[in-house]
DNA sequence: TCGAATTAGTTTCATATGTAACTATTATGT
DNA sequence: ACATAATAGTTACATATGAAACTAATTCGA
């Protein structure tokens, strides 16, 4: 039997071509709300965390949106200064606190999530209805699989 | 006519969810060679852009893997300072140079690509042949959506 | 109950990345 | 031919990110 030579076609390579849309779209997105409203991406997406399941503890965000505790960290230290979130030491045990969105925060969130939510619609226009859902799908379990590749081995 | 209260459900945002899936692929895929072989992610782009198309000049290599000259640059002085790749300066024109792999960056080209492709092979397990060119070709027409919409708005 | 281990969150350091300014070279228009 | 613009690539600066060390508070176990 021979060996069949390998070789890497980077334009039909699944991590790669993941990696280029997102990274397409996650730009166009901050175009929408970086320069407007002066958050980083990472920022924006604690608040919207917030927005809709507030009151959350910083490990609970980063649960919620898959980012490391140090991320989280950063972006509350940020969101804190310029007073769009608050903090409350939960009394029974100290290390935690709750986050929630302060009024200011909450008046910025509900003029971004229209803006998100129409770059959205606009994105999905390249596809119809079924494939809306089969794509969802379809990266549902692209993403519980690298998930157990990584786990597990 | 009422105006719809909209609510952003992050985990069910495709620009969040494409960031995610391709966020944690990219990391597995880092595990396969950084460690191993001392590369970042661009670094091994450049490399891959190579094996496939070289000779290339720096700008090629850009277009071709969607990375922007700075980056291209920096990951050239990297895989030079190793000697996984060679430059040789166009006569006709002295601002271009062209980059093909040495010699020593062909044999850890080589060694890269079958781990790369078989990570690949273990994460589409997770679709069946159909499912497959289906999420390709869906992909694909995000992504030129996705194009579409940043160039022309 | 007291020391070790765990957990929440922050800080530090090294590295990576993006934007803009810069150098060197070639192309263009008059 | 010569000033201006365009192109290839690098450097510099500011900011972002990841890993590991660290602080503070709580839980666990002998």
């Amino acid at each position: 039997m021979s060996a069949a030579l390998q070789a890497l076609e980077l334009e039909n390579f699944l991590p790669y071509r993941l990696s280029v849309l997102a990274q397409l779209v996650s730009e166009s997105l901050h175009d929408l709300y970086a320069a407007p409203f002066g958050l980083t991406v990472t920022q924006w997406r604690v608040m919207a965390a917030l927005g809709r399941f507030a009151p959350l503890t910083a490990s609970e965000v980063g649960q919620r949106i898959v980012m490391d505790k140090v991320a989280v960290s950063r972006a509350v230290a940020g969101l804190m200064e310029r007073g769009l979130i608050e903090r409350a030491t939960d009394r029974s045990d100290r290390r935690r606190a709750s986050l929630r969105l302060s009024a200011r925060g909450r008046v910025m969130h509900a003029r971004i999530v229209p803006l998100a939510l129409a770059y959205q619609e606009r994105l999905y226009e390249a596809l119809d209805p079924d494939e809306r859902r089969s794509f969802d799908a379809l990266t549902e379990r692209l993403f519980a699989r690298a998930r157990a590749l990584r786990d597990g081995g």
